[in-house]
DNA sequence: CCACTGACGAGTG
DNA sequence: GCACTCGCCAGTG
């Protein structure tokens, strides 16, 4: 693999760090773009998402917003509930006004 | 090239 | 908790 294929679009790094998720963890964009490199371009993350697709090969399901909760893609508040409906489904808890205890469910590497 | 928009984050009052 | 501002970058007209 001399040739990496050179800058595959940044979404691809995006996508692989989401893919990295387990089961029942949530992640912030924040944390997304600082672990594919990308510090501070939390805005690129949800913008490789929203360009995705929900047929996609990545769990974009647990890619959440700093606050806890979940951010809307487009037309109006029911898409935030199909979000959530499918983390509930992997064994994530929502408090009252559909916001999700980071403290307690996102991911985090060993140790820190 | 310029202006505007967009699944965001952190800081300030 | 809410409203406002600034930063960051890609896509579109």
């Amino acid at each position: 693999m001399t040739g990496d294929a050179k800058a595959p679009s940044s979404y691809q790094r995006f996508y692989a760090v989401i893919r990295k998720i387990p089961r029942g963890r949530v992640a912030t964009y924040g944390q997304i773009a600082t672990l594919a490199g990308l510090d501070g371009q939390a805005r690129q993350v949800g913008y490789a998402l929203a360009a995705l697709g929900r047929s996609s090969a990545v769990p974009w399901q647990r890619v959440i917003n700093a606050q806890g909760r979940i951010s809307m893609r487009s037309s109006g508040p029911g898409g935030s509930i199909v979000q959530q409906r499918l983390l509930e489904r992997e064994g994530i808890e929502f408090q009252p006004g559909g916001r999700v205890a980071l403290t307690r469910y996102q991911w985090r590497k060993r140790g820190s």
